[in-house]
DNA sequence: AGGGCAATGTACATATGTGTCAACATTGAA
DNA sequence: TTCAATGTTGACACATATGTACATTGCCCT
């Protein structure tokens, strides 16, 4: 065996095939997960599978879990963190459209298509989008937008980056930073402070020119 | 046989499959467009499929063709159609977004999921988000906007319906309604004119109050 | 050393899908 | 009315997937 062992002196684990399972899922969708495919990869016999996993349905909930635990939360969060002003706030929203840590771009397209074949899954989507949606409206009336404009632009906010998740689209990071200004002064109404953008730019350790 | 009859007399066709084919790709995604259970919605015989068909890759190969031919060019046509503002020429391509004839924003979402399989389809979806932007930055570009601003708006208003396509959220056309003034405003930095917000309405068949 | 258990593998039963082939049915036109 | 084109069908061969039953391996602990 040139198979690397783990924790238990064991190859396979329940944490290995989420992972296979995970990253299958990023690349080819939710079809391409099953368990045959896995196991080669993982090189292991198929049928250990069923020592980690009652089913495959079993797997498929473990990876909608994760999903809900790394990408809902962190948007809400950065959207109350503390700024000074509308346009340092929005730039702390952005944080998570640049980092993968705060959000998956691509488990979430992977995640909203998948949606598009099971109705239960497509209402936790729903669900996602409503409290994300809010908490972004909630951060415009903050800085005093009235109630219907907040709304409008807390979509806009969230539906670029839906859209732009949607485009599977890899941009150079600066490309990306370049049109960051415009699009704090489209979404906001405001210009960015220099500043603001120096410290938004130091902490994605992007430096421009 | 209580099966409609066709032009021909007989009960199958291209466009039958097709069609089916289509409906299947909306409703649950690629993966759901098998010849067996189409054969079963149709009330054929799984193999006479063949008659129409090379095979299965064929009649995907016509779905993809029928979304290219349907979406990709009206938002180009609506984007280039006559206006004395900006504002009127956003919504000159709002028409897209309400008018299923013009943009069909389901078969738009199952396409870009499917993309997530096929790395030919998803240079073809690229192709076509490429055209669409350019288009949306000539119109800003005509109406006097800087190139960069051009560009960023072109995004947001592209990238706004891409992502509420992708939100796969069915809202009543009322509601919709109430929040373009907002959009235009946004999009276009400027305030729609009464007239033109009610010559919008009036040709989407919609009474506000 | 050897029992227990975590982990893996082999064999089997079953389901669903694809594509080919040869035989058959229906229709319009010669 | 016969015949050729247009369709339709069931039987076959095959591939890929799921899940279960049972045997086997290797590790740890006493």
């Amino acid at each position: 065996m040139d198979q690397a062992l783990n924790d238990t002196g064991w190859r396979g684990s329940q944490e290995g095939w989420l992972e296979a399972a995970y990253q299958s899922l990023l690349e080819s969708g939710v079809e391409s997960v099953k368990i045959l495919p896995l196991a080669k990869k993982l090189n292991l016999s198929r049928t250990s599978f069923y020592w980690f996993f009652k089913d495959r349905e079993e797997l498929l909930s473990a990876l909608v879990a994760r999903w809900r635990d790394k990408n809902t939360g962190n948007i809400v969060k950065q959207s109350e963190a503390y700024a000074e002003s509308l346009a340092e706030a929005m730039l702390n929203v952005f944080d998570c459209w640049l980092n993968t840590d705060l959000f998956d771009a691509k488990f979430e397209f992977a995640v909203r298509s998948w949606a598009l074949q099971s109705d239960e899954l497509l209402a936790e989507v729903h669900k996602a989008d409503q409290i994300r949606l809010e908490a972004l409206k909630r951060m415009f009336m903050r800085f005093g937008v009235p109630e219907t404009t907040s709304d409008v632009r807390a979509r806009t906010t969230y539906l670029v980056q839906i859209g732009y998740i949607s485009m599977q689209s890899k941009e150079e990071l600066a490309i990306r930073m370049k049109r960051i200004p415009e699009y704090i002064a489209i979404y906001t109404g405001e210009v960015p402070q220099q500043r603001e953008l120096d410290r938004f730019f130091a902490r994605h350790s992007y430096r421009p020119g």
